[in-house]
DNA sequence: GTCAATATTTTGTCTAGGACAAAAGTCAGA
DNA sequence: TCTGACTTTTGTCCTAGACAAAATATTGAC
């Protein structure tokens, strides 16, 4: 059936599914690319398949996350790497450099899974839920990211850093019980779209604000949403899309949900995936930050609260 | 960039993008069944490019199921839909008809979660976490699992089992600390694996059990299994795969780690996707049931503990 | 100079059909 | 009943051309 994949035991090369898996960028694209721009241009395996080098896979992925930024691939394609890390840490903007983030960052990467829970637990009672999530949470997810892109954090220490903030926050909510009028909030992703950290984020916030949580987990496809809204009478339906989703099937799928959905029911987007697009869909809410997600809550209850 | 998406004023077509995102069929599969078996034929839109039907997709999903169970598309595709519906529930079970899991099933179906939620707390309680993993959740899993493959459950009720469980779970884990003299176990799963819900639950046992757990979640490669494998000093490592995981991708997958790992760290894997092996790996524990790793666990603190 | 309308370039996704390896199925012989 | 060799099935990869939508550049009016 498939071919197989990219490992083998000398060096490890990635073939083209791997490389879009890694990197998000589609078959399709790769191919124009080394045929447009002549990067990356893998070797060849024994079946004349495309075989990426892992530095090739890196600096796609450091690629990819500029034009989520809003670079352009012809004018970036072509850049040496250290100018490609260049761009990356100018005009991200309002990175402040925080310590805090630095020293979990640390910790990460030597490992000190017990000190690092230690630490969140600490920062969490500090703040607050609300303020960790929006002040240590999302910063912090989005520097490992980073970290991650630029191959400065492996794959297994980015995957306990998830497991141990899903933990952390998963307990936090399940201390809150919402009650009163509370909209219903169906929470999930799109097919494709694995990261479930996003959505717990938005969980916790919600949960605080007294909403009605409905967590489905990632990866819903559009018909069993529009089922799950019947089925659960959901008034907002919120989805998450990280950085690596592509923009052109994040709105898509939003279309096609919107047309699908009673127009009652509120529908809003958020993350990475989203939050520079430009086009626009009817009746549908992209979401730029998670105290967003809160005022539509606030403002969905002004709206139904008295009759 | 993007051609336009699916929907239209009149009736709401499919492009190949979305289907793939329903369906879980990759653009290349659809267009091969499509010169091959004659099935999905979409019409065309303006531009010529493929549209497909609801009714289309929803065939399309039968039909994946159906494969996902181990049947094969040359066989199936042609058939008529309700011979494909008889399909999914004739060959599936040895269900020993429990009443629980009847009231369990029957609560997902109605999306009663929170009395769902109730009951499932109750018989925690009622049984102990051990048991409670042993003989609550791996049976409701299966059945839920095997009610999804009939169809007989949605998408999105599956989903939302899932997470309820997940947090259920974690949640009973989180109030158990391990010390003493307690092996390092490393969980997860290898690329291609995403469900958690087994890692969870051999967590929940060997922290009963009074192990040191590390979960790093699902689809960890190879090659970062042995760098976490150093990094946590880890003693033994557990790896899942579900019924869905190919055989011999699991068996080179685990061959391929044991050759790489310290002789002195146990591997062993679990899950239905292992179970039935025949084939054999050198120093590699196929576990059949969730108490064998327990066992494990035991002969391991026996072999250290005294010298 | 500023703004809107129009033209041009850039970019990603679709199309077609051919090729081939891995998985699954089949069958003979120990 | 199992092992090994052979055949069929099946999904993913390949090349290369086309085109719409987004982004950018240019024109013309005020």
């Amino acid at each position: 059936m498939a071919r197989d994949s990219a490992d083998t035991t000398e060096k490890i090369l990635f073939n083209i599914s791997a490389v879009e898996r890694e990197t998000g960028l589609s078959k399709d694209t790769l191919r124009i690319w080394e045929r447009r721009y002549n990067f990356p241009r893998p070797t060849r395996d024994n079946n004349g398949d495309r075989a990426y080098t892992p530095e090739q896979v890196i600096r796609l992925r450091l690629i990819k996350r500029l034009l989520d930024q809003g670079h352009r691939p012809g004018k970036i394609i072509g850049l040496a790497d250290d100018q490609l890390l260049k761009l990356t840490t100018e005009p991200v903007g309002d990175a402040p450099a925080r310590q805090d983030i630095a020293v979990y960052i640390h910790l990460i990467k030597t490992h000190q899974a017990l000190e690092l829970r230690r630490h969140l637990s600490q920062a969490m009672a500090r703040q607050g839920l609300q303020k960790f999530i929006v002040e240590t949470v999302a910063p912090l997810t989005s520097a490992v990211g980073e970290a991650w892109m630029r191959g400065e954090i492996a794959v297994f220490e980015e995957h306990l850093y998830s497991q141990l903030m899903e933990g952390l926050t998963r307990n936090a909510i399940s201390a809150v019980q919402p009650q009163g009028n509370a909209p219903r909030v169906l929470l999930t992703s799109l097919p494709g779209e694995q990261h479930n950290l996003g959505l717990l984020m938005v969980e916790a916030m919600l949960t605080v604000e007294n909403a009605m949580c409905i967590p489905l987990g990632t990866e819903t496809p559009v018909t069993d949403i529009v089922q799950a809204t019947r089925a659960h009478k959901a008034d907002i339906i919120a989805l998450s899309f990280s950085s690596a989703y592509p923009e052109t099937k994040a709105l898509d799928g939003l279309q096609e949900l919107r047309a699908l959905l009673p127009g009652e029911v509120v529908l809003c987007a958020g993350g990475a995936g989203v939050s520079r697009a430009r086009r626009r869909i009817d009746d549908t809410h992209l979401i730029g930050n998670l105290e967003k997600i809160c005022e539509l809550v606030r403002q969905w209850r002004a709206e139904h609260s008295s009759y």
